[in-house]
DNA sequence: GTGAACATGTAACGGGTTACATGATTGC
DNA sequence: GCAATCATGTAACCCGTTACATGTTCAC
């Protein structure tokens, strides 16, 4: 699935300029989705010459015009038959865990330092979690209720799981600093460079 | 953080081939990062042109030979700057919970063919989490019991959710069938095409 | 006056995936 | 006989990000 499907998808509940379908992107599938302006705004040109969404230039007191896209019957059609097709991945790419699984090769103190950092940003996505659950639930479909409670469950729990075992990781990978390279295997090792 | 200092990472918990570094990848990051054979050769290659690691051929009968690297003072030397000046970020992309989303605009029964792959896929993570863990918990550092151990939570409690909720999506989604589109706005839709 | 929010768009770059090329052995 | 596992490597391709270009208004 790609950018134009998701402009496509979000563009069937209503019409958007690129700017808010960005915007729409941060605060609903802040969890499991992001584009940036580079891939939007190409997505929704693209889009338009296909003829599956139209736009339209509106004009704003004090701010630069605006274009709302609409979509049409032939994107409808469209939208469907692609997310029907689609065999959906699910990725992770986490450089936090990876980070992690190597935390005894870190100085403790930035060690500390990227997990806090990490509960942080999983505090901050909770509480936009809230603020926007408050504005928008009563016209959620049962599928956005689907998905944000899905983010909102897993993140909770990964919140959880930091902030339960950060002083337990703090004190135990503490061994490996730094000046003291635990050599693993002195075969290959000694006979590089 | 590149495949590179992944595959540095992993050779300096002991010598391995690439091919075995894809194996470790598979059943240790399963849940945080993959990387194809395409990422982890070329990898390798650069890091042995600069001197981090050395590779060495095995003959082995009856088998292709393997390649094993190891990786040199140099190269743990790199390892630990990179390891420590990376802003390691944690990246969720999800077409599935994009899929659910939209879940109105899915047939009912590919709706639900959907959600059952999704619990068939953390399943089988699940069960391989398990049996890794038996194989390998004795000689595992604190830093990977953490990693480890955060990808079981999550994983857990999606699994969880997506059993909780499956019935309940299947129930309320099954309002917009893909022959009678809902128009969220008539205005631009009718424009167009 | 400085930064944030509003607003659109392009081009270069990067890094990873997919597919291809090659080939032996083992188990069904 | 066919698929899977072992084993390495290359090249084309995709698609997304980053950075740049441009400009206004509002709040601090």
């Amino acid at each position: 699935m790609d950018v134009k499907t998701l402009c496509l998808g979000l563009l069937s509940l209503g019409d958007r300029s690129g700017y808010e379908i960005k915007k729409t992107l941060e605060e609903n599938f802040r969890h499991f989705f992001r584009a940036s302006f580079g891939s939007i705004y190409p997505a929704l040109a693209e889009l338009e010459r296909a003829g599956h969404v139209v736009g339209r230039a509106i004009p704003q007191a004090g701010r630069p015009p605006k274009k709302v896209y609409g979509i049409t019957p032939t994107g409808h059609t469209v939208l469907g038959r692609t997310l029907a097709g689609e065999e959906p991945r699910h990725i992770v790419r986490s450089e936090f865990l990876v980070l992690m699984y190597f935390a005894h090769l870190l100085p403790p103190d930035r060690l500390a330092h990227v997990i806090d950092d990490m509960i942080g940003q999983f505090e901050n996505g909770l509480w936009a979690d809230l603020e926007q659950y408050e504005r928008t639930a009563p016209e959620m479909t049962p599928g956005q209720r689907f998905a944000l409670g899905y983010g909102r469950a897993v993140v909770t729990t990964a919140l959880a799981y930091l902030k339960r075992h950060r002083a337990e990781l703090l004190r135990d990978a503490g061994g490996g600093a730094p000046e003291t390279p635990v050599v693993a295997d002195a075969g290959l090792a000694a006979a590089g460079d």
